[in-house]
Parts: C-alpha cells; structure tokens; sequence
DNA sequence: GTGGTCTAGACCACC
DNA sequence: GTGGTCTAGACCACG
C-alpha cells in the first residue's frame, strides 16, 4: 500500500494517508477498479487505528476518488485519464490555496512566486 | 493595525495574526521601531483573548520581527532593506514548504509547477 | 434482466435489485407468470453474490410482487391491473416518507413542496 | 437544542442530528452567529458519544452552516436570508434526490408524483 | 469476510 | 474552558 506516515510533521496521520493515496489514484499508480486492502488490514500494517484509517477513505470518497461498497470493500474509482489530470492539478490547486493568501500579502508578484518556486522546488 | 481574523478557514487565530503581521514588516508597511499598540488594546480592538496576541508576538520575537521590552511593550525590530528582502523570501519558502511533499507525491516538476502556479496566483 | 447496479451511491446492492425488480413489476413490465431467472444465473451476470439476490427476491416475496415455488423457481405474482396501480404507488409513497420529516421541519407547505417537486424532476 | 434521537428509524443518529440542526439554521430558527453549546455538554446532555456531534458538527461545517474555531467553539454561519432559502432548498433537493431513481424507474411523470406528493404530505 | 456506527476515554493544541 | 485527533473495542448490516 506504500504508505509512510511520520509524526514529526504535526500533520494529521489521516491527512497524510489521503494525500498519499489520493496522489497514488491521480498519478496512475493505483489503476481504477483496483480494490484496495480491507481497511482494518492496513490499520494492522501501519499500527494505528480503524477510524483513523477510515477517515482517510471517507474523504477519498467524497473526493470521488474510491468507491466503497459495503460488505464489499473499497475500490479506486474508474476515472478517464482526461479526468485524471484535472484532478491532479485540483489537488494540487488546492494545496497551494492554502498558502496563497500568505503569499499576496508579502506582495508577491505571479512572476516573483513563480520564479522563486522553481528555484524552490528542485 | 490592520488584523483581519477569519473564523472560516480553520487557521489558528495566532497564526493568522503572525502571519499578516509578519507580512507587514517583511514588506517595509511596518517600519523598524514602530511601536506595536498594547495587546490588551489590540485584543480588545479584535475581541479575542490576550493570550493569542500573546502567542502571535512570541512567534514574531522568535522570528527576529520584533523586539519585546518589558514594561514598555513591543517594537518592529530594526533591520536593513537588504535582510528584510531575504526575511520576505524565507517566510515565503518556509510557507511553500508545507505543501512541497504533496507536489512531489503528484509527480510535478519544477517547470510545471512553476507554471500551473503562475496561472493560479493570479 | 435490466438491473444495472452502481457502487456509488451508497445504497445496498439487495436494495438496488428489490427497487429496480419491484419497478418492472409495478409499471407491467414484469407480466404475472413470468418467470424469473435463477439466482445462480443473475449473480454470475451481475458479479454479485447469491446470497444479495436471495435478499432482495425475499424482499420481493415479503411485498407479495413474486411467488416462490420451492424447486421451480420464483415467478412474478399474477395481480389484477388495479391493484397494480395501488402497488405502485404504495412503493412510491413509502419511499416518500423516508424524507417527509426532513421535509417538515424545513417548514415546507405542501404546496411549497409539490411546486418544488415539481421543477426538481423534470 | 431541540434534538430529538430516535433509534427506531434506522437513521444513524449523527444524521439524525445533523438534518435538526440544518433545518433550524436553514430555517432561521437558529440566527447567525449564535454560539451553539459545546459539543460534550450536548453529547451528555442526549446521553450519546461525543463523536457522535463531532461527525454531525463536521457535516454542518462542510456545508457551510456552522463555522468550527479550534479553543471557542462553534457558531452559526452568517447568511444572508436570501443565501438561506437557497440553502434549505437545496437540502430539500438533495433529500429529495435520495429517492429520484425510484420514481422514474416507477415510470412517474412529473405532474403526477406532484400530485401525489401534496395529497401525501397533508 | 467486508464496511458502518457508536462507545468511553485519552492526550494535545488553542483560547 | 474549547475543539482536534487518536485509540481499542464493541455491535450491526451487507455480501
């Protein structure tokens, strides 16, 4: 399942999971259809909780991201390639919106941000 | 003093108020030696507690923004053009680097990024 | 046998089966006589287990829409055209009070409500 | 609070929950800005787990009814009354939606379920 | 076997 | 004091 969670960040272990997964379903990794461990089998591997585990998938299913059955399990959702590009970039929009506000008001120009982010970044 | 507080985005009030402060100052609006209002009166201005002004100086102190003098209240630190530049780009890289892991778990690279960020901050 | 089963919605399959069943009872499609399929052979069609098929033709039996004939087999249940109609709207009526009381205390008036039902299903 | 927990209805209490305090928003019963009461005292008060709220609370904050500050609590959103009618339509539409499917696959024309609905809701 | 809900209780960050 | 997160464990509905 290729999950790591680190507790050093202060991020929510169940964010960190929905943000791994969710990148692994828009990248490709995980194919559509692909069903996905049950989810008290990975609360075992990793060692924490059910429902931490199950907030996780909660918002990859409101993010349309899986499908769960119940009685079933849960399974990456079949999403057109087109499709999955426009979710990459929405996550990623999103992300970036958290910040963006901190950005303007230092005054940042597009061009500035977007020069130091490139910089930044590698 | 120019404090917006928002209820809505989940942010931490200090956070908030370090941040738009911290903002003020890396841009020069908040000249070194201006003397902050008291934060009794800001808290009062604000309606929230004194303590997260509190909360929100300490963090600025720490951050060299600010200087405390006890029993004469707080005043933006004296720093050179030069430094303020480079204390604007490290609050802004400190902030990108929140969110660069979850970039590099969608597989951006730095050029797309760049530009996809360009297009979004504008 | 025109059931078509979604994972999306949240709804049980055996649920999904009984409403679409029931339906082409209800509306005629479903003559009286006919014969249904075997369960063995619409699960294998469906990809779904026996035992949620054996669910919803229970829930077809507890209606009175079929008639199990041990060893023979389920058949739909053979009823006069008028009754037919007052089963129709029986199953509508019911699925219709699921929602009543959140309806109610919204402080919809009936005719409020009809209007608004109006424009929404269309 | 005026919250009303029934265990008959196979509804889960968090939903339960969250369809009383929605209406009382939707509907003005509940104005803007009011501080609801803190999650446990409400919890104690029904006699149910504080995740149980939570869960509810949570909803209500993603629907924009509620705005949750970590450390004060939570209040109702401010919404214009014009915001407000749009809102309770659209939980009535969205509940409505539940049931959609059911009556197409029924073969309804609109005129009729609207008539059928307001003799019903009487 | 699966996920869905609920409980009781803990610890932390924020105000 | 508030809400946010996490745990361990229970019981139920679905397949």
């Amino acid at each position: 399942m290729d999950i790591i969670i680190t507790n050093r960040s202060g991020q929510p272990i169940y964010e960190q999971i929905f943000e791994q997964i969710a990148a692994q379903i828009a990248t490709g990794k995980l194919p559509g259809g692909t069903a996905l461990p049950p989810i008290r089998t990975i609360a075992a591997e990793l060692e924490i909780s059910v429902i931490t585990i199950k907030k996780a998938w909660e918002e990859l299913d409101r993010a349309g991201l899986i499908d769960t059955v119940t009685g079933k399990g849960c399974f990456v959702a079949d999403i057109n390639s087109k499709d999955l590009a426009k979710i990459k970039e929405e996550l990623a929009k999103k992300k970036f919106e958290e910040s963006i506000g901190f950005f303007r008001s230092l005054s940042f120009s597009a061009q500035e941000l977007s020069e130091k982010i490139l910089e930044w970044y590698e």
